[in-house]
DNA sequence: ATAAGGCCTGTAGTTACTACAGGTTCAAGG
DNA sequence: CCTTGAACCTGTAGTAACTACAGGCCTTAT
């Protein structure tokens, strides 16, 4: 993929970036990736630049940023007027959203590894688990 | 709430289970609750049965479970044939899921963090967290 | 009896893709 | 140069799990 290529196509794009080819139509329809040239016959034309953006989009995507804060910070480093301090504070506030699904998440480790503690397994339908479910008291 | 009332309507089962009315009628489609007893006029009517039941639902979700995950486990409950270490399997299968999300987030959280205490936050656009997202070389 | 509220139905919108159908273009091999 | 099969084009529909209408009927309290 070094291999002096300056352009390919969309399916060529899909394989060096490993973001689905149907994908980058999505990004691009989305306001991620550009418009890019066209052939003659209508088919797109893709240069390295755009394997640079469409893998920062697939790494940023990677780390829980959605669609929209993804383009936000797209759109900050295209408009080059971007200072560090403002892409560490998104960064640092999606880094909240993570911790947070993190507590939520290990809440429920927690609830279910309880609940199957408590269970012997057992084949009568005397099950701790479903009561534990069913129970109105319980949170 | 505990006031006698024997039947209610689908407004009232919301509110006494903290599940959104226009969500009681979807679980209604999705086959998780069942078609109520209507009113002359057509109006559902509920009972304490549908309340417990809808409760179930509420935390079974609350944990993380899909929608097709409770239902199999409703199915398994109304056919009175459960044994408990069926319930517990899924609940083991459910708990691997959510530790895997577990990891992810984890994985996350740890690039956030590096990428975050790479920046001094300064006031120019040379950013090492928007070049670590754009360098092809980083994970 | 009447008016305000809640309920009825079906459908469309949300997020982030993925997967077609039906038709055109490209590129490689002969 | 021509053929042919793969890849591309478009728009639309499907996924999960709801949520939010629109337009109209029912209930209930005064």
């Amino acid at each position: 993929m070094n291999s002096g290529k300056t352009s390919f196509s969309r399916g060529t794009l899909a394989r060096h970036s490993g973001v689905n080819s149907e994908t980058i139509r999505y990004y691009e329809k989305k306001g991620l990736m550009p418009d890019p040239p066209r052939s003659a016959g209508g088919h797109r034309i893709y240069a390295q630049s755009h394997l640079k953006r469409l893998s920062f989009i697939r790494r940023t995507r990677e780390l829980g940023f959605t669609i929209r804060e993804v383009r936000d910070l797209l759109d900050l480093v295209d408009s080059e007027q971007y200072t560090c301090a403002e892409v560490r504070d998104r960064t640092v506030i999606h880094l909240r959203d993570v911790e947070q699904k993190l507590r939520d998440l290990q809440n429920m480790q927690h609830t279910l590894k309880s609940m199957v503690s408590k269970c012997d397994g057992g084949l009568v339908p005397e099950c701790p688990i479903i009561d534990a479910l069913f129970d109105t008291q319980s949170a």
